[in-house]
DNA sequence: GCCTATATGTCATCGTAGTTGACAGAAGAT
DNA sequence: ATCTTCTGTCAACTACGATGACATATAGGC
């Protein structure tokens, strides 16, 4: 492997304030909940002033949107390495993969508060009603992850099967269903028999069309 | 553990600012040689202009100090978790450290094109014959992590097994002697009897006064 | 209902970190 | 001796972030 390329001063400065803001939001949700914080408080956590803030993430929206892309992000991140300890089995992979993420969800303190407050609506609907680029942005990662697992799976129907789950895990997210392993094999019984499919189908039968 | 406070995103970037110059120019050590290094090299390869360098680090030689020192750091940190893990065997974990000392040292490519070099002088002296300030940070981090390990120690006593070491390990990583388990054998071997009396002295016998 | 917080979003102004181009002096190469 | 290249320093410019003020909206107290 070559030696990796320096990332420019410049670039990671901006990396380092958008992330040390989402990172003081983050801190002040496990106190209180996203009603009771102002853009102030953010602010000043991260050490900053409240334009800076508005300059950066356009509006209080915005700034919730990139917040929760990253959250999911951080969660896609376990289920990446979950899925790389089970390449030689897909099944295997999906249901520990689906586990992990319903476990870090159930455990990680941000979610709980998210789903027992009393703001439903907020920052829930972010990734609900108003969750399409959540949903968008997590499917286009998940379905990169698989391709790059099992690389002879057609591009239409890792994307189809990515969205099925990411979708799926929204769902056991915002409104879990018995202990997780239950659910984890659920799906792997529900998926399984595609997986089969897509992985001895070689290309062949589905069209790599996006649909709209 | 309390919630470990938010570093401020202005001290952060000063920080990132650094770090990224001092990799930058770590980077450009592991091709050439430091001589032929200009300070346009490093700034531009961190993704900076040449003045920010400057005013960063007051001069190349300066650089090269705080270059040095941060290096020296990484090693200590190394040599930390060494002692860490022996902590119920200070003879054992005094082998230890100055083994994972002398390996890495050994290893790093970094030494390694420090001594090759037909640069004897230049980066060399700054841990020798200008090494005033690395062996000074080197003794006091060191006697920290003693003193933290084993909170009996006199500091005294502990500053001066510090430097004693540290000198030692700078002089075996400019001229190493034979396989490197025998040398930290033989540190062990020297200073064990120093080491089981300072342990079993508790505080009594030298006098807590630092010599100039 | 009205009135007063308080929060959001936007502005103009200012300070400062980092950029750019230029320069004198030192050191090396030819 | 001259030409080049690097160091170290300067002043001028730019852009990011800080500050304080403002209109608007939303919530709570009366």
């Amino acid at each position: 492997m070559a030696t990796l390329e320096r990332t420019p001063y410049a670039e990671a400065a901006h990396e380092l304030l958008r992330n040390t803001l989402l990172d003081a939001a983050r801190d002040e949700l496990e106190r209180r909940g996203w009603a009771q914080i102002t853009m102030s408080d953010i602010a000043t956590a991260a050490g900053v002033s409240r334009q800076t803030l508005y300059k950066e993430f356009g509006s209080r929206d915005e700034f919730a949107q990139a917040f929760v892309m990253r959250e999911v992000d951080r969660f896609l991140e376990a289920v990446e390495v979950a899925v790389r300890e089970h390449l030689n089995d897909p099944a295997t992979a999906l249901s520990a993969a689906f586990n992990v993420f319903l476990t870090a969800a159930a455990e990680d303190p941000l979610v709980r508060t998210l789903l027992t407050g009393d703001e439903a609506y907020s920052l829930l609907a972010l990734v609900t009603t108003q969750g399409e680029p959540v949903v968008a942005g997590a499917t286009k990662r998940l379905s990169a992850i698989i391709l790059s697992g099992w690389s002879t799976v057609n591009p239409a129907d890792a994307r189809l099967l990515a969205e099925c789950l990411v979708r799926l895990a929204i769902s056991y997210a915002a409104l879990p269903a018995g202990p997780t392993g239950m659910t984890a094999a659920s799906v792997t019984t529900l998926l399984g028999p595609f997986i089969e499919r897509v992985l001895t189908e070689e290309l062949e039968s589905v069209p790599t069309r996006d649909y709209p």
